[in-house]
RNA sequence: GGGCCUGUAGCUCAGUGGACUAGAGCACGUGGCUACGGACCACGGUGUCGGGGGUUCGAAUCCUCCCAGGCCCGCCA
């Protein structure tokens, strides 16, 4: 076990037991990373919550923990500080031998988790027949980054795309098909995807404004939801060259997905209502079969319904997503679902979650839970919006991000004088508007809306993907420099002198409790936080200790350190669904 | 009318289960190039933590009431 937290926290437990009984063995010992750096590396404030019950001064509480704490392996001796905080201060023994113990290990000895979960992470869902436009963006780029992370520490999961290949929409769009353009309904790529997008919104229009062919579309609905042949024809078509253009914006984003649209549920959801019938939950109201809600009332203070069956007797969304959470449970297995959508669909998902809930549905070890994240803003603070007023689609704001990217790489070229093949630009560009795009996103608390600067997140100073990725280069530069293959560095001693060294060591060695945090927490601004801190205190470092012109052995220690500090960065940022550079 | 989210330094935002003097980045100013790529580092903050009340030894953090902005609220997803 190398997490330092865990080591710490079991000290103090221990103490606690030792001091005040075995009662205490599962009072959370309070362990934090120390508040300043003056009070040492951590910091225990179980005295002062303890303190009351135990009807003592918190002063004393603390005093009798320390006595009972056997800790002189890790830290200096503890101080009790301020009211009663328990102050600790890591060894440099203990450190370097901690920072030898995962230089052994390819994944930093970042523990698997004790009880892997089956766990299903449903983000991206685009529609078919439209673009993925900026509102994807963020549920594509969270979700990617909490699957890796999940995976990271060892969970089964299962990342699903629940596609909008169902509903109204498609009769709508069928329907208008038939009229403006029938030879899509049955060749492949009649049309090009932006051309079905035009067409979607003239289809809606007519929708919108003309009954007999409103009338049209839902009887097109019918016709799919029977199966008829010409119309589930057209209807895979559409899904067809839907999925391939996704797939060019998921490649480019090094995503991965398993497709599993809402149609999948279609012969699911009639048992699905009727298994609310049985258990008492339906009641009809206007034609429509609804459950009535706990706790959601409407604009007259009655109880809201969440509507399973429509009176016309078709499904909608919300029948569709509570047998999507049935079939999780029950065929999957799922155990932790975490839907990744933004935060408007809070209310959606508290209610379904409730009626499944209330089916019985839900057994107790398994957690549903809604991921929200706010909106993306132009500069002006509002949703953004491309100059002429319309959304924006993904595809043209990564292009952007990258063209950007690679303007600015040939004016640093030429200023530098420096000449690079396009090869190395090309993916240079890539990469660097790419991450840029996910870290602006992912470092930010995905609860608040964010806006959206092409400038800001492609500046090379402060906290951007450019200057993480930097920081990585740098130590690739040590290495090209002094001709040292960091891979055969093999298991040499660390020895930290430098405060920097400690600094830069004491945040290497926080990585797997950082991990742990976003696992639970499902934050990923977490993990950038921690990356940039990283970044930053190897700066620190860097600018203080020169690495190949110091005297063995000092010369290796500094070299694993940098390496180290490399591999945490390489490996944080992959979680992030980000690449590194060996160059830039 | 109800529900959810947001309100912290000029700007963009962190603040982990309450804790000692509220933090970063940007911007701005000064200093550091006999350089492992300066895309860096060091130093510089007078902030009513939206406002009022409450709980506590202690609140940006918990409770409550206001104010402002955003989103949602029966047959779209």
């Amino acid at each position: 076990m190398y997490s330092l937290l865990e080591q710490l926290r079991q000290h103090v437990s221990q103490a606690l037991v030792k001091a005040f009984g075995d009662d205490y063995a599962d009072t959370d010992p309070l362990v934090v990373p120390a508040a300043k750096p003056e009070f040492g590396d951590y910091q225990s404030n179980i005295a002062l919550s303890l303190a009351k019950e135990l009807k003592q001064k918190p002063r004393d509480t603390a005093q009798q923990i320390v006595d009972h704490l056997e800790i002189e392996s890790i830290s200096h001796p503890p101080e009790i500080a301020g009211p009663g905080f328990i102050n600790l201060r890591l060894k440099a023994s203990y450190l370097e031998s901690q920072l030898q113990t995962i230089a052994q290990d390819s994944q930093l000895a970042v523990e698997k988790a004790e009880t892997p979960q089956r766990v299903i992470v449903d983000f991206s869902s685009p529609n078919i027949a439209k673009e993925m436009h900026v509102g994807h963006l963020r549920s594509t780029i969270i979700g990617d980054c909490l699957a890796r992370i999940l995976e990271f520490r060892g969970h089964d999961v299962f990342r699903l795309n629940h596609v909008g290949d169902w509903g109204t929409q498609f009769g709508m769009l069928i329907a208008y098909l038939r009229e403006a353009s029938p030879e899509a309904l049955t060749k492949a790529d009649a049309l090009a995807l932006g051309d079905l997008v035009t067409l979607y919104r003239e289809a809606k229009k007519r929708f919108d404004e003309d009954e007999q062919f409103q009338k049209n579309a839902r009887e097109e609905v019918v016709k799919l939801q029977k199966g008829a042949e010409d119309s589930v024809r057209a209807w895979k078509l559409l899904c067809e060259q839907s999925r391939r253009e996704f797939q060019v914006i998921y490649d480019l984003l090094g995503v991965e997905l398993t497709e599993r649209g809402e149609s999948f549920y279609n012969p699911f959801l009639r048992e699905t209502v009727q298994e609310l019938e049985e258990k008492g939950l339906v009641e009809e109201d206007q034609g429509a079969k609804c459950v009535f809600l706990e706790g959601f009332t409407n604009k007259s203070g009655e109880p809201l319904p969440l509507i399973v069956q429509k009176s016309d007797g078709g499904y909608n969304y919300a029948t569709t997503d509570l047998a999507a959470i049935r079939y999780r449970i029950r065929q999957d297995g799922a155990q932790r679902i975490i839907y990744v959508t933004d935060a408007g669909q809070a209310n959606h998902f508290a209610q379904v979650f409730q009626v499944a809930e209330r089916a019985g549905w839900v057994p107790e070890e398994v957690e549903l839970v809604h991921v929200p994240f706010g909106l993306v803003q132009g500069e002006d603070g509002k949703k953004l919006k491309t100059r002429s007023g319309d959304t924006v689609r993904l595809q043209d704001l990564l292009d952007e991000a990258i063209a950007r990217s690679r303007q600015d790489l040939e004016r640093r070229l030429a200023e530098e004088g420096r000449s690079e093949s396009e090869k190395f630009i090309q993916k240079n560009a890539r990469v660097v508007g790419i991450s840029a795009v996910k870290y602006a996103d992912l470092s930010r608390n995905r609860t608040s809306n964010y806006v959206f600067s092409y400038d800001k997140m492609l500046t090379l100073q402060g906290n951007t993907a450019p200057y993480l990725l930097y920081a990585y280069v740098r130590v690739q530069g040590i290495s090209r420099k002094g001709g040292i293959d960091l891979n055969t560095l093999g298991n040499q001693t660390i020895s930290l002198e430098d405060n920097s060294e400690f600094v830069l060591a004491k945040h290497i060695l926080q990585l797997s409790d950082v991990i742990k945090e976003v696992e639970q927490e499902l934050l990923p601004n977490r993990l950038c936080q921690y990356l940039f801190e990283l970044s930053q205190t190897f700066n620190q470092f860097y600018d203080r200790c020169p690495v190949l012109q110091a005297q063995e052995p000092k010369r290796t220690s500094r070299l694993m350190l940098a390496d180290l500090t490399a591999r945490t960065l390489k490996l944080g940022l992959s979680l992030l669904g980000i690449e590194v550079l060996e160059r830039m």
